[in-house]
DNA sequence: TAATTCAAGACTTGTTAAGTCCTGATTTAT
DNA sequence: ATAAATCAGGACTTAACAAGTCTTGAATTA
């Protein structure tokens, strides 16, 4: 369904969150703030920070903080580190598909995943942090059908 | 994990194989020739004609053949005709997020599914056949079930 | 020393994709 | 007419995995 897993749209949440924050924030509090269950909040922030996106301190007063800038944070990053590698079928994350010699496809979903997985790069988490004045709300249903090789999906202003 | 849904995988490899097809070709022959589990192709199949994307003749020598060209079907039509439509998150697809007082983000995961839709939309079914046109040749719904799981040549190249 | 907070991972639960099966309708061939 | 092939439609079962919870332990501070 190419659905975003909920973990990787709550760390989103909570890393945008965080990078407005002043000093260290406990996951106690961010739970409270952004409405996502405490439990699952410590789960991901433990996650978040062996990724290295946020810096953890333990101990009374302790708490987690964004380990860089909002600007510096891609979407794919977040992706990748609450899911692992972005690959939206079997065949894009490295192992073999076991029906490679029938399926006439040759490798040409890499092409789609790698054209997708520039596009998240190419967001970064203070994008997403932007009250957007004027949002396009339902994009274009359909657009002109182009080739594979345009792999720089020009998104970048339209989120800018 | 933003992974696209096995029967969408499913489909794609179906249509593909369908366009190169001479003729009409029935269910349990592209199961053969595709490697797919057979009562999987009946279930896409049904689903893809009443999409429109495939037309279907009932009877003996019936069978299933591509309603258009593979140049004019983007994989984002056979994405959002076996999953419905493309959303990478709840927020995405109209329903109102419940959560959107707390959670900062204001809608900018649409922006995003914008972008990853105009990149589906790019793509063709003729774009994701590409690279393949060694196939197996085989007699038109006569495919002898002994020489499919004979043969896996080459499996390295595909991971490219 | 006690309180606070993160670290790590096992465990349970719920959802839903994935796959199967049955019954009926339609078309063709004999 | 009759039989065989094939799709149509939907109900059903299974299995995988995301999601969420809990428990124990280690680090830090007051």
């Amino acid at each position: 369904m190419l659905r975003l897993s909920k973990l990787a749209d709550y760390a989103t949440v909570l890393l945008v969150h965080l990078g407005r924050h002043e000093g260290l924030a406990t996951a106690a509090a961010l739970a409270v703030e952004t409405g996502v269950p405490e439990p699952t909040v410590a789960k991901l922030l433990k996650g978040l920070a062996s990724s290295g996106l946020v810096l953890s301190h333990r101990g009374a007063r302790g708490g987690y903080r964004l380990a860089g800038e909002l600007e510096k944070v891609t979407v794919a990053a977040v992706i990748a580190a609450v899911d692992g590698p972005i690959a939206i079928t079997a065949c894009c994350d490295g192992r073999e598909c076991e029906h490679s010699s029938l399926c006439g496809l040759s490798g040409q979903w890499d092409v789609v995943n790698d054209a997708i997985l520039s596009t998240l790069n190419s967001i970064t988490l203070a994008d997403m942090g932007r009250h957007a004045e004027r949002l396009p709300r339902r994009g274009p249903a359909l657009a002109p059908a182009a080739t594979v090789g345009a792999e720089s999906p020009s998104v970048t202003e339209a989120v800018s």
